[in-house]
DNA sequence: CATTAATCGAGACGGTACGTCGGGTCTTTAC
DNA sequence: GTAAAGACCCGACGTACCGTCTCGATTAATG
């Protein structure tokens, strides 16, 4: 907001930045050990030794505190792989899969799902874990156009749901198991619908 | 499922249909004014005037209450249009997005997504709400690749994902809206996917 | 139970009398082994195969249905000993402390200060369990005014309440043990409170 | 009981005397206008504005909390009439019969028979409530005999319990009614019993 | 170095809802 | 036509967390 942020050095104790982890870190925890459904900010302060009054200081309510749990060790962006456009999808792709075949994955649909949709949390936690893998779709898919690879879809919002929401759908639903054939054989059904001339199987 | 399912007229009072019905309809109502967060078994109990122990007689918690007052008025079958694979899946994709682009919409999705995913009446409301369409959508791909309209796809799990995932991908995410435009694009895409010979879009 | 009870051949199911006892027992079973506060109709009916419905039938309450499974074992008249009237007076005293020095003391006195007391029942139980012992005294102290012991009382209800209300205090209040010492000091003073000339002592 | 009672300062929020007050003025109002058998925590948390938690935080259930609603407004001692024994029994005889002869009587009652007599708080109300006047008539008596009025008997529990078991008798039993007649008939009977000079009665 | 002020932990507060127990009534089938 | 079985509505139970609010204890920057 304010372009000088060194902020006029306020007298009395400053935030602990160790209450913050210490925090964090007990609701990973939990998370891991006892699910989304057990975790409460009473278990967060009692295993953290963090009182309830410095929790709610520091995030709103129990869903934005396991956002922001949640939103660290993500899938980084896969390493530029020199291929074709299908490579560069397969790569994210897998390393989507691995990030989210896990009990981490459902919980990320739970509390996306269970959070009010218009808190400002919410909207940055949407667009760190779910959309961020789609805007490098998108912009794989652009530099793709741009090199002549494929030619510029016209549809490009609906092509990208379609490579993305997959995931997501198996995850919410389980109907079906999210494996390395799943990235695999998104991957080359993406690169179908972007161009018919991307006759480039699955590895020949 | 059984031939013979002439219960052997058990002993003691039945449970009452009416106040299974009125249970029912008290959790509509509620989630229809005030949402799934607020729905609790005291509210439906009171609302609806039927005592709390009879919920819990006929329903193991929230979750599966609401699962089963969702799981009315879905979004029946495609009225069988005579038209080609690509104008079938339209027609259903027409429906399915004028029955979730409303609150009902976001509330399958978190009920879904909080509900214990080992549950029976998960594994029902599964495959009533969220799989039926794509089984739908299979048997219209199986007919037309019988009718020898399109080749008999590979992978046509994946293919499924892609064309019914979408939907509670914007449902659970809410990036962008969902409207006709968006079951228009997601046939035509779909078209494009199962056949290259699929040149009957909407447009020319 | 009479041989002659031609009763008017009424139609239908007779009503049980075996339900009646069976309910009876298992109260008593109860009262026994878990004591009043877990006696309840629920439980009685589940112990003894009765269904509530029936008990309702034959006891308004818990309280009613406890009154009636405590009447029975009463602590019947002193046998007549020959002696006067603190020799009497002692006799009952013995047996009554012997009747009560246990659990069902105890739980008498729960029953009757939990119960209506304007109830029939209540009415009933009063006179059999508590009153009726105050009446034999009255009769013995009655006997031996009319045979000259001693001077008739004036105020022999008060009397009456100062001879048998010790031994209720002590069942409610438990500062004091109930035993035989007891029952031999009241007896004692019962002579000393009736007659100057009752220079019986304790057995010599 | 330690002579060093200055409690290390305990941390965190210290319970609110003003909801404890709050939760046992409604409880005496509950009382006084519906009975014991109607009050219910939850009916003292309505009426108190006090939450259901915080009555737990104080009390382990409803009979403690009746317990230490009635432990106010006791009888306070009987302003040490200067005349003999008897005239300090009457005084105080007639203190408790108007203490009793109310709702509050029976309701004190009640609420012994219904607790567990093993619970400190029961043994505190006996002492309190019911034992406390017991023990003013000792050392009633006991004073009298320092002063050469009686001699010292010997069974003074059993005639404490004689002069003290009658109102708690009639309150339980209902059969005759407690008033200023009964407690001046136990105070005579009680001189009569403590010592045979004792011609001092109100009737000459 | 003492003061001061904000944050810390602890924990009680008024609440809401939970899931269960038992009360007393009513309905259905069996005897 | 009564008995059993058992579901009904209802009230209350005692507990878990919620999010807020004092408290005494800590801790840094200020004076």
């Amino acid at each position: 907001m304010s372009q000088d942020d060194t902020q006029p050095p306020r007298r009395g104790r400053p935030p602990s930045k160790a209450a913050r982890q210490k925090a964090l870190m007990a609701a990973r925890e939990i998370l891991a050990t006892q699910g989304f459904g057990r975790l409460s900010i009473e278990a967060v302060a009692a295993r953290s030794g963090v009182g309830k009054p410095t929790i709610y200081r520091h995030w709103a309510n129990a869903g934005e505190l396991v956002m922001e749990a949640l939103m660290s060790d993500l899938p980084g962006r896969a390493p530029a792989s020199g291929g074709g456009l299908v490579e560069g999808l397969r790569g994210q792709l897998h390393l989507l899969v691995a990030a989210f075949a896990t009990t981490r994955g459902r919980q990320v649909a739970m509390v996306l799902a269970a959070s009010d949709p218009e808190s400002e949390m919410t909207k940055a936690f949407r667009h760190r874990v779910i959309l961020s893998s789609r805007e490098h779709g998108r912009s794989l898919i652009e530099a793709a156009a741009q090199a002549g690879e494929i030619d510029r879809p016209q549809d490009i919002e609906i092509i990208l749901d379609m490579i993305y929401a997959p995931l997501f759908y198996r995850l919410l639903v389980g109907h079906l198991p999210i494996g390395p054939d799943f990235a695999e054989g998104l991957a080359e059904h993406a690169g179908r619908l972007l161009g018919g001339n991307a006759a480039e199987g699955p590895r020949a």
